[in-house]
Parts: structure tokens; sequence; C-alpha cells
DNA sequence: CTGAATCCGAAAGGATACTG
DNA sequence: CAGTATCCTTTCGGATTCAG
């Protein structure tokens, strides 16, 4: 390193353009960023579901933010909507292949969270107890 | 497919336990769901930066959220931060292995937004002109 | 420079009730 | 069943100010 008592690295911006909003990612980000269109996301992976199976599957989902969430969804591509108009309406959801592209994505996200969370966990006991204020000074 | 007329796939929980929260996905998402956290995480993966640095590759972000977000990725040992008792304060933060291997995987999801953000604005632009009501009915 | 603390408006999200 | 609409609480997050 070279970059002073520091050693900080001088690179610029990791995108490219340093101006540029940020590449794009807050695209994507305000899919995945909310509690819900990634649950709703890896219900649907299983298959196709109706409106309550995917409820019942996510849950901790209200009716309304099952509902705005699937509409996002479906807005952005990611999810078709079909509605039958059967005597009480039946309404199905599946992943188009956007959808599905995106999905194993959000698999390896899972498989992260499964291999880290005891160890996240274990550091969060020991900034909890040691406090903030353990590091070099 | 042999559910019904809608053909539904009647597979149960996408995780093994119905009644398990889901899975653990909650934990990476919650650091992932915040607007700052993956951005903070990318600018991090050009190397160690001090505070204004970040704030600086970040931009958008207050001071005050920056403070928060990196207080939460250390306190999950994503984030590695390092006091200087210098004449004015100097700090640095890096990622660790955990926060690496993360990023990695932030990565794939800049790539997909990259790949796919055309075929979103796309969706997005019919949805909104055809709306909703296009679907089977 | 790096942060902590306070104030306050905006937005997310839950609960509930009602509709086709 | 599959929503829609309304209310209301909680949280997020920006601006500002103060401190080491």
């Amino acid at each position: 390193m070279s970059a002073g008592h520091t050693g900080v690295t001088p690179l610029p911006a990791p995108c490219g353009l340093p101006e540029h909003p940020d590449c794009g990612i807050r695209d994507v980000l305000d899919r995945i960023g909310d509690r819900w269109s990634v649950l709703a996301i890896v219900e649907l992976t299983a298959g196709t579901r109706r409106f309550r199976q995917v409820q019942r599957g996510v849950h901790g989902i209200s009716q309304r933010m099952l509902t705005l969430t699937l509409r996002r969804l479906e807005r952005d591509g990611l999810v078709l909507r079909t509605a039958y108009p059967t005597v009480p309406v039946s309404v199905t959801y599946e992943l188009t292949d956007r959808g599905r592209s995106l999905a194993a994505l959000i698999g390896q996200l899972a498989d992260w969270s499964l291999a880290n969370r005891d160890g996240v966990a274990e550091s969060r006991r020991r900034y909890d107890a040691d406090g903030p204020g353990s590091g070099v000074s």
C-alpha cells in the first residue's frame, strides 16, 4: 500500500462513472429491498400458486402487502398473473423467465444466509457484548 | 399438472418447515433490504476506505445513514472498522472475508440488474399503458 | 474528520371493513 | 376467493446541531 498511514486504497468509483447514480443497482434493490418481494419470489419458485397459497406460504404478510407486492412484481415482468372468471374468482401467479433468472440469484442469497447465519449471530453477540469500543485506539 | 383447472402445483413450503419464519432469509434481507447497505458494500468492494470516501462514493447518503449502515455491517461482521487516534480522527472501513463473500453475490445482482434493466423498463411501460386489466378473462 | 443526538416529515406496513 | 379502501402506527431517513 502507498496511500498514507492508513493504507487506504485510492480506487475511484466502483462502477465507472463517478457522477452516475449507481450503475443501476437501485433498480434491483428497489425490488429486492422491500421485506416481501423476495419471499414472494421464493414462494413462487416452487411453482404456480394461487393468491391465498402465496399468502400462506410467505406468512406474516398481510393481504394488502401481498397484493401490492405481486402487483409490482407483475409490473416488472417478473411474475405472470392469470385470472379465471370462475364463480369464486381464481387467480394464479407464476414466475416468468425473467423472474426465474432473478429467483436463481435469490436462491444463492438464501444459501449464503443459511451458511452464514451462525457466524453473523456470533458477530452480533460479540459486538453487543464488547461494544463498539473494542477496536484499535 | 393434476391439481385442477388452474394447473397449480401443490408443493408445500419452499424451505422445509412450514411453521418456520422463513429459513432465515430474513437475516440477509434485512441487510440487503435497506437502501444503503448494498451500496456501501459495493463501495468497499474497491478496497479500504475512510468515512468520507465512502460517503462520496455512495452519494446521496447522509452522514447519519452512513454511520448507521456501517455500524450494522460492522456488527454483522461484514465490515471491519479501524480507528486511528490521529489529530483529526481517522477511521477506515474494509470488507471482511464474510463481507467479500456477500459482495460477490451482490455483484451478481448488479449484473442481473444491468442485463435486465431495459426489459424491466419495457414491462413497466406496457403495464402502465395497457393497464393491469389485460390478462385472461 | 468522524461521529452522536435531536427533530421532524415521508413512507412503509399492519388491522380492519367492505366488495365483486 | 381475491382483492380494494381507509385508518393509524411504526419505521426510515434527511437536516441540523453539537462534540471528541
